[in-house]
DNA sequence: ATCATCCTTATGTCTAGACATAATAACTTT
DNA sequence: AAAGTTATTATGTCTAGACATAAGGATGAT
């Protein structure tokens, strides 16, 4: 049944829909890439394109010699943006502040060193920020700045901009690992995010590399009742 | 300089090395596909493809006719994996172990009709689920599951696997829209998580549909301290 | 039966060339 | 100067064919 469609966006949609009918039901094999190019009338690679895209999404595995199987288990993933903050509170309409708390250099402590791995004497740029929305407060930053990874940071000026923002001009491409949890206001972030103590509060850690040298880690504590928001 | 490297991941990883080291410096435009294929002695589909790569983990932008440029402000995205609870549990080498707490059917209340938007006289299948790792809770799980879309979770039973895995199996692709944050726990949630009342609480909730068609509504409430990770 | 070897096959990648398309630049007309 | 038209250009996609490679299957030796 040779088709006229050919475009690779076109065969993909198709064979996705084939599977979302189950008509090719989960663990089954796909025709080959010749069959389907074929079917579809086109190259093989215009079918070699469509396929690599779902395999890409986890919607089916391919194996060589095997050939092309729906995955009975996809294996679901959301991808989320890491906004900076300022981003975030602008595309609520609200009017973006921030202010710098705390400034100082001091030796990494023990806690620190363990978490990012840097060496004993490290010395770090300790940071503390607020960001407002509207003149609420949105989100405490603590932040800690190896100096060693990013020696200019000693002579940026974070009172304007933050800490997140200079780095990312800095640094742009960089890994890192993000954990969220909730935990219970303490006396500073009761005063600082302005809730009583013990309220629950949403808090996002995380550390990053740069070519493998640890560079920051912030915590960022977001004010009562914050959703983070995803979609797949 | 005609090199000998020829796979798209060579290139690739050239490029982006030279992004990373500023040789090509944000914001700066990228030599042509004919021209980078030149230097690495390959076609052009080739350069194609290593760009295209690097174009969709954002860290260039291409344009046609004007090119490719570093992207000055990359869209940072994690990507985390929707674990099914059995497998986050059973990765933690703890024993995982499901109960089915309550089973109803029930009209959609309002709230929920306006949330995943089914029509008044929905009828939906009410769920409250505990999930253990080592017969300590994990998650308290509440779910609403459309009728309409899955008739079949009727008969399904739940009392041995939990509705994610029985969905998963049915409904395999989906799209979902989440949300995290912290809350207090009420009396429910203590009792159940074996928390006071009051604890910080991380809660994911998660609408999804299929087709575009609603399908379940699921409120996820973590043990207390729980971290959610995630890399990129 | 067990193991090593060769053959087959489906995917993975590359090439050279072609046409399509979006967006800028250059030119023309008003 | 403003607006509309045309050329130019870099990317986007496709094709037909080629060779590479991983892995399953068959074969044969131990």
């Amino acid at each position: 049944m040779t088709q006229k469609k050919s475009s690779f966006q076109d065969i993909r949609d198709t064979v996705m829909a084939r599977i979302q009918s189950r008509h090719w039901p989960p663990g089954s094999l796909l025709p080959t890439e010749v069959e389907l190019a074929e079917e579809f009338g086109c190259a093989r690679a215009t079918v070699n394109r469509a396929l690599r895209e779902l395999a890409d999404q986890g919607v089916v595995d391919r194996k060589r010699k095997s050939g092309t199987r729906v995955n009975a288990a996809p294996v679901k993933q959301a991808v989320f943006e890491i906004a900076v903050v300022r981003q975030s509170v602008e595309d609520m309409n609200a009017a973006y502040r921030y202010s710098l708390v705390k400034r100082e250099v001091i030796t990494a402590p023990p806690w620190l060193r363990a978490r990012v791995g840097v060496k004993d004497d490290a010395q770090v740029l300790h940071l503390n920020c607020m960001h407002f929305a509207d003149n609420r407060p949105f989100q405490f930053e603590e932040r800690w700045i190896n100096i060693a990874a990013v020696p200019d940071v000693i002579d940026a000026d974070l009172s304007e901009t933050g800490p997140n923002e200079w780095l990312l001009s800095q640094v742009p491409f960089s890994n890192a690992e993000l954990t969220s949890t909730a935990i219970a206001a303490d006396e500073t972030l009761s005063e600082f995010l302005d809730v009583p103590q013990g309220a629950p509060l949403f808090q996002m850690e995380r550390t990053t590399w740069f070519q493998g040298t640890p560079v920051t880690f912030v915590r960022m504590t977001f004010h009562q009742g914050y959703h983070m928001r995803t979609r797949y």
